[in-house]
DNA sequence: TGTTATT
């Protein structure tokens, strides 16, 4: 199991480098390798005077991610007026977007400059103005099949964009030869663009293509089979919050993994680990009563809140990140500080992350103790 | 038939 964790581990560490040396960028092309997106228009290129210069949409969150951390995140840029995690209302399943909506204009532009495209766990997050909310803008989805595989993903929107404003759009692609399927989806500014769409181009055949497309209004991805959601009822988000017996397991099982692996001597009495609310204002090292503090070490002058978010963030629940910083110099004293809510994930990223390479520096990560005083 | 795009 422990070598497991290793695998994986690298594997994360691997295309974390890839992200820490190609850091979120604003671009109209690409966000991830097959989605088209327009990131950057602005409220004024976009059109009506009522778009909001400060309410951000954030789509493609990890499934586990909470409210408090999606606020967590972007109030790193600046401060947020209002933040909301939508959720199923029924299973209470994130439905994997968000908005954050920012005091400043400025604020919400530098967070899109610089969180779009961040990678979070398996997913790329993709940060954008949000719309004035509409009935005129939901239901815009399309699902079309029947594309020459040799179609590109502009080929597409070309296609498309006689019928309005595209949103997204996709090519699905074979995982392993990464050749299309021949379907694909195309998400319209407002639902009557993608009607006419329908009208326009299902049953035709594109320009040069041998047999007609087929274009229909893409299924809810919420609309799931009710097995499909039982499953899914059985899973999060009580996976994150396991009861106070599969805790003390998990607890249990990991601190010894790490035991055997470091020979250190278990840092947690069997009274300790008896639910994580109890542990409040108890002075067990690295915990802070939200969740768990990790002390890092080694980080250069100019390290922002960006590159703490980017190393501890495929690792699980991150809460919270800070770069202490010089008062007058405003540079990194050397050290920051990672919250994370759950302690196996925040065990697994110290292993992973302690003499961790990052530029010149080889760093230096632990839970926070209380040896540093508050001053 | 997706990395769940409108609270």
């Amino acid at each position: 199991f422990f070598l497991w964790l290793i695998t994986c581990n690298a594997q994360v560490i691997a295309a974390m480098e890839t992200q820490l040396s190609n850091g979120p960028t604003c671009n109209n092309t690409s966000n991830g390798p097959s989605t088209i997106t327009n990131n950057c228009s602005s409220p004024v290129e976009s059109g009506s005077v009522e778009d909001s210069k400060t309410n951000l949409i954030v789509n493609y969150l990890p499934q586990n991610m909470t409210q408090e951390e999606l606020k967590s995140l972007f109030g790193s840029i600046g401060e947020i007026e209002s933040c909301k995690l939508v959720r199923d209302k029924i299973t209470g399943q994130s439905l994997g977007y968000g908005f954050v909506n920012y005091v400043d204009p400025k604020d919400a532009e530098k967070a899109i400059n610089t969180l779009n495209g961040l990678r979070l766990q398996t997913k790329t997050i993709k940060v954008s103005y949000a719309r004035p909310s509409s009935a005129s803008i939901r239901d815009a989805n399309l699902y079309v099949s029947g594309l020459p595989k040799t179609m590109t993903q502009k080929e597409l929107e070309q296609l498309f964009s006689q019928y309005g404003r595209i949103i997204t759009s996709r090519i699905l692609v074979d995982q392993v030869t990464g050749v299309s399927r021949g379907v694909g989806f195309i998400r319209f500014d407002r639902r009557v663009e993608a009607e006419e769409a329908i009208k326009g181009l299902n049953c035709q055949k594109p320009p040069g293509a041998t047999e007609p497309i087929t274009v229909k209004f893409a299924n809810n991805p919420s609309q799931k089979t009710s097995q499909a959601l039982l499953s899914q009822l059985y899973q999060s988000p009580n996976r994150r919050y396991p009861g106070p017996l599969a805790q003390q397991a998990q607890r249990f099982r990991l601190d010894n993994l790490l035991n055997m692996a470091y020979g250190v001597k278990s840092r947690f009495s069997p009274m300790a680990i008896d639910g994580v609310t109890s542990l409040a204002g108890i002075n067990i090292p690295g915990h802070a009563g939200t969740g768990w503090c990790i002390f890092v070490y080694n980080l250069a002058p100019d390290a922002d809140e960006s590159i703490l978010w980017q190393m501890f963030g495929p690792f699980g629940a991150v809460t919270n990140v800070k770069v202490i910083r010089d008062f007058n110099t405003n540079k990194c004293k050397g050290f920051g500080f990672v919250t994370m809510t759950n302690y196996d994930e925040a065990a697994v990223a110290i292993a992973s992350l302690n003499g961790y390479r990052l530029g010149d520096r080889v760093l230096q990560v632990s839970f926070k103790t209380n040896k540093t005083h508050k001053a």
